[in-house]
DNA sequence: AGTCCTGAGGTAAGCGCTTTCCTAGGACCG
DNA sequence: CGGTCCTAGGAAAGCGCTTACCTCAGGACT
């Protein structure tokens, strides 16, 4: 592998030389100088060493994302908000799955520290549990000593800079839409509850559902298209009575969508996240939308630049109805 | 921030056994030492700044993988068996995304060569473009003189380990269903005509159509649903004939459907790729499966193990039909 | 002519870690 | 009891770069 000292040794000038050259820095050179030395390292094929330069820079210059799963598509329409801004600011993006393990998060955390990042951001729902949520916060907060900078997405226990979705907005929404149709048999699916998420968009479909006197039953599973399938068939076995289906995403809400044309009940559904298939199922889906990609732009650039005063800041992003077939009044 | 020296000089021991004891190696040292130093660590929340690590180990840990866009589903499924192979293998991956540009490819090889990876993964299809592909070639050869491995996904220009899916075959396949179904007037809706997945997979198409003495047409757009609606109404409207379409991937088949349903014209559509939706879009999508996690992995186990002989390794993985509802006979 | 810049380049001191080699004390042997 | 081996621990040499500081010419000034 050539090194830096191999290409001054074939221009011959020194390393000091060749660095300036290589990385344009403001010393002036000579152009015969400069020219002798971009040959060498065309002629070596040269490729400075990554980790010697941070190790001799200051500069920190990657950042670090954690999302539960980037081929998710409620984080890959995040990520790329999170990878649009951080490019444009000359960033490189190292991504880390933590598939909702707080253990493997914390991994993450130490890991990106060790590879010196400017910053992290955290998307993705935070935990219930008090203690992975208190380990979780004393590594961010190891981080932050050393003057690493943490942005979350969705609500975490950790302070500091946040954009949280309007979930609990979201589930009003949706309740709401649902009763303002004239259903009052409601069920809601929901992902796990020890997940913040699930937990605040529930909290919402209930205040809808408080203020107008209705009572929505819920039921749990996992946040996905088989999980919201299973659900829905058990849901619909027990309670003949069901009307409707609030999801508490767009992947249960199309296995919702699964269960009903199985068992041949006419539904209304309404999902959350309105991800790009929603408009390509059948019924098409009513979903929530949370403008996601955003959501990922404003964590990155809350990361990317720290508040004058330093003070925690959190935006939230509004959540809205889109309507679709999938939502019909009750008849 | 706290570093290994300071650590040392808290616990009262030298640097060299700090290390020893942090990285566990097989050089003895009393359980004193050992109890002292670490709880140094704990206290000083000592993380060890992975740079110098890297220096002044010769060991390369890192792998690269760079695909198109992780957030499509066909390269989501990819990087997840990639992702699975080496975390598996204790590999930390950075995934970067190209978003199908020659130049930030060979970027994104600059600076994965430049952090020292053990390994590239380049999934994606190659560039009919000499030039580009030419270039891509070198920085890949110049990555490989340092020691460093290269797998490639699909077809690509440069000679070493690949894993290629069958999409040839798979085309074939795709094409003998439709005709076998009895229509003889049908499209195909390919991708960029510049990338090798569309010419290898309309080869298919096109090597059926010729067995059968059918003449299949062939419109470009983008691989995505937008492109696939677009090209499948302006097809429509100008062949009133038409009664079945290939598409060359699930995206535009989705597209063609909502084009379908919008110009209330009964066809027959065939996708590619078999992604998640196929099986929630009305009518279930008829698709060629094409085991995309496996492919990442397989590819994955090819760059992290160099074969004894160090001559270039290639595996195919089958295409596969599978049959749903979005393909009738020709009534 | 002597003093001071100023521009162009080199020297060398780290950055934070790993690891080879060395040292000093015991344990053990004859 | 002197010599030989271990054995636990330390000293220090890098890993490949950046950069503060130094040197040395050659002008521009007094």
């Amino acid at each position: 592998m050539a090194t830096l000292a191999d290409v001054a040794r074939h221009a011959g000038v020194s390393t000091a030389t060749a660095s300036r050259i290589i990385n344009g820095s403001p010393k002036p050179v000579t152009e015969e100088l400069r020219a002798r030395v971009l040959a060498a390292v065309a002629e070596l094929r040269y490729v400075p060493n990554a980790h010697a330069q941070m190790l001799a820079r200051s500069h920190r210059n990657a950042v670090g994302v954690i999302v539960h799963d980037v081929s998710d598509p409620y984080f890959a329409e995040i990520t790329r908000g999170l990878q649009r801004v951080a490019t444009a600011n000359g960033r490189l993006v190292i991504i880390c799955n933590s598939f909702r393990d707080p253990d493997r998060e914390m991994e993450y955390i130490d890991l990106l520290h060790a590879h010196q990042v400017a910053a992290i951001v955290i998307a993705g729902s935070g935990y219930l549990d008090e203690a992975a949520a208190k380990d979780l916060d004393d590594r961010m907060r190891a981080f932050e000593a050393t003057g690493g900078r943490i942005a979350v997405v969705g609500r975490h226990q950790h302070p500091g800079d946040a954009v949280l979705p309007d979930n609990e907005e979201g589930g009003y929404l949706a309740a709401t839409h649902l009763i303002e149709l004239g259903h009052t048999a409601i069920a809601a699916i929901a992902g796990p509850p020890s997940l913040t998420t699930t937990v605040d968009r529930l909290a919402g479909l209930q205040r809808a559902a408080a203020e107008h006197g209705v009572t929505i039953r819920v039921a749990h599973s996992d946040f996905t298209r088989d999980g919201g399938e299973a659900i829905t068939a058990s849901l619909l076995a027990s309670d003949p009575s069901l009307t409707a289906i609030a999801a508490l995403n767009d992947s249960m809400a199309v296995g919702a969508l699964a269960a009903m044309r199985a068992a041949n009940r006419p539904l209304s559904i309404i999902g959350f996240d309105d991800m790009p298939i929603a408009r390509d199922v059948t019924p098409a889906l009513t979903s929530i939308r949370l403008p996601l990609t955003e959501l990922g732009e404003r964590a990155m650039t809350l990361a990317l630049n720290p508040a004058p005063d330093n003070l925690p800041r959190t935006e939230h992003v509004r959540a809205e109805l889109i309507l679709r077939d999938s939502t019909r009044p009750l008849s």
